[in-house]
DNA sequence: CTGAAAGCGCTTACAG
DNA sequence: CTGAAAGCGCTTACAG
């Protein structure tokens, strides 16, 4: 006779393992090997216990199955932001799908961490085993985040990359190759006075990654392709932005016949601007956006041409490389560039 | 002595409790009861347990204070859907970060569900004591999930609403009161034919909130207002069929000099189908769109005038009654509506 | 093939 | 003010 019979459960508690016991008529470990499909059971005993599972409705209580095992099977995403609701502009739902999807493939639970981090708080995460793993968003080029893990035994994954790389995993943009293939594109098409409109500056100056990359990228496509170009750096979020800089552009160089942005909303002021200087788009001028954009590309007119990237894969690959990273029990350094995928749509012609 | 001394550390885990014991020279309980901030403690004795937390970076175990604790601290987040990809577009990050940021504040977990819920799954979740309480997305007039849950003691709110609501929880759009409002704004804008661009007809007929109100919400503003109207049930995931939707509307009614819909992206169509009738907007029609639309209301040339709800509020509300009604022990029946606001932007104009 | 025992890391009465 | 004991629900050697 065990002590806790099912009469003796706390109500507010559900059904536990000794419930089935008891009402199978058999002991605690062999519900337990049952439960987990270990070596031999009886057949008939197996049975049994499955109706006691059926009958009273048990589930194995997860946070004592974790506090035995050891791990939380918890992965976070981590994206590092002053404001929440400041969010909703930068970070596709993409981004968080593909990795919460991939995370329950793998049987883990994902937690979206708002939270403002600090160094404390980041360790504590790992240290009260709340979570195995960390995805980081955002990475900056010198991150504090990186810059604390790094010299810990704790296991993260980096979506983008920071300076120095010595044994890091990280899947990332290859913006670099992107405004390559920007300018290949548009040379080919004829064009040799490109404007490029791009991060704003002080996303540069912290050390951004895409910021930093792209003017990088920006500067070797000019050497390589010898045009004329001219560049602004801007805020991001708003149509306005694009159009006074598209502006202060044409100013500045009246004979531009193409212009590139890293975002579709840009994208979409620099149309409103040409629009408004009277000249037409891609006739007059071609415009085309680097990034991410959802459906953005096909609801401005004209649908703009793009260089573009699946966030959702992004997300999905690097959640999965910290799943595979978890299972081997040790670092397993993985380093990707993602090429971008140019899609042709209605902003961008050959020069007449 | 304690049994455990530092020096039996399993390297695999982390520093417990015990650790910190014997390194501040108490027992566990003491150690306990000062993390827990629980009755007096010598404060020299705190002291020395700090330090030894400190010196040792020491965090909680957090699986082992859930197990003792009986909560889970975490909730779940259900969309239901078919292929995650499909999600990107109908789920708005503000809908996750909004639950993520009042899960935050209030110290839950806060888990995106990507899984293929069944109702079995849906009650092991609460049985296995993963989840303390859910926050259900995308609620149709009969969802199985709701009828599963009703007749369970586990907590649950609803983002949008079923038939029966009797003693559930929900915060919901007001989707009536918006179709009012639109065809109020339009009429003493003097228009006197609208169209009307709604959810698909599958959705109503599967019974999907918004696609079943707004179509009722029109009817009836149509009632009070007796305008002429026509509408189509359309597809709302790009920008084309809003196109072809709008010459369809304008060859029943060529008259037509406003057209309401219920995403931005076919509002985008409307315009486009409109110029290429040679019709401006607004000057020749007006067009307005009920809904969410992040910023691509001002994408849009001319940028849409709008009946429009933060998604971020209202999964923030939603998440915070949740965190409160299991605070409270006991449901908490709240049932919200909220009222959409209107933003005037350049997209309607008197009627000439 | 199955049970008694120990332990995962913590907290809560219970005694001092 | 503090420690010894019991227990949260489960799993894993260890013996039969």
């Amino acid at each position: 006779m065990t002590k806790k019979s099912s009469s003796s459960r706390n109500p507010n508690r559900g059904v536990t393992i000794a419930d089935v016991a008891t009402a199978a008529g058999v002991s605690v470990p062999t519900v337990s090997r049952i439960l987990n499909g270990k070596e031999y059971v009886a057949e008939e005993t197996r049975q049994r216990v499955h109706e006691a599972i059926q009958a009273l409705g048990y589930a194995p209580h997860t946070q004592a199955r974790r506090l035995r095992g050891g791990a939380s099977m918890t992965l976070a995403l981590h994206y590092p932001i002053e404001s929440p609701h400041e969010l909703s502009s930068v970070l596709e739902t993409p981004y968080i799908t593909g990795a919460a999807a991939a995370a329950s493939e793998k049987e883990y639970f994902l937690n979206f961490l708002m939270s403002q981090l600090t160094p404390d708080s980041l360790l504590t995460m790992y240290r009260s085993n709340q979570i195995d793993g960390l995805i980081l968003l955002q990475v900056r080029m010198d991150d504090w985040r990186i810059n604390l893990l790094r010299q810990q035994p704790y296991p993260f994954i980096m979506i983008g990359r920071c300076a120095d790389l010595d044994g890091l995993s990280f899947i990332d943009l290859d913006f670099e190759l992107a405004m390559r293939q920007a300018f290949d594109y548009l040379v080919q098409l004829g064009h040799r006075d490109i404007g490029f409109l791009t991060y704003p500056e002080d996303w540069r100056i912290r050390g951004i990654g895409p910021a930093v990359r792209s003017l990088d990228g920006y500067r070797q496509a000019l050497n390589e392709y010898g045009v004329h170009s001219c560049y602004r750096e801007i805020g991001l979020n708003s149509v306005e932005e694009g159009f006074e800089a598209t502006l202060d552009l044409l100013q500045e160089n009246p004979n531009l016949t193409a212009i590139v942005t890293v975002r579709h909303l840009t994208a979409a002021g620099s149309i409103k601007a040409l629009a408004q200087q009277g000249r037409s788009v891609p006739g007059d001028c071609s415009v085309m956006a680097v990034g991410f954009g959802g459906n953005l590309a096909s609801v401005v007119t004209p649908s703009l041409t793009t260089l573009e990237w699946s966030p959702y894969e992004i997300s999905y690959e690097a959640t999965l490389l910290m799943t595979e990273t978890l299972a081997a029990q040790q670092p397993l350094t993985k380093q990707l560039l993602v090429p971008p995928q140019l899609v042709v749509r209605e902003s961008t012609q050959e020069v007449k």
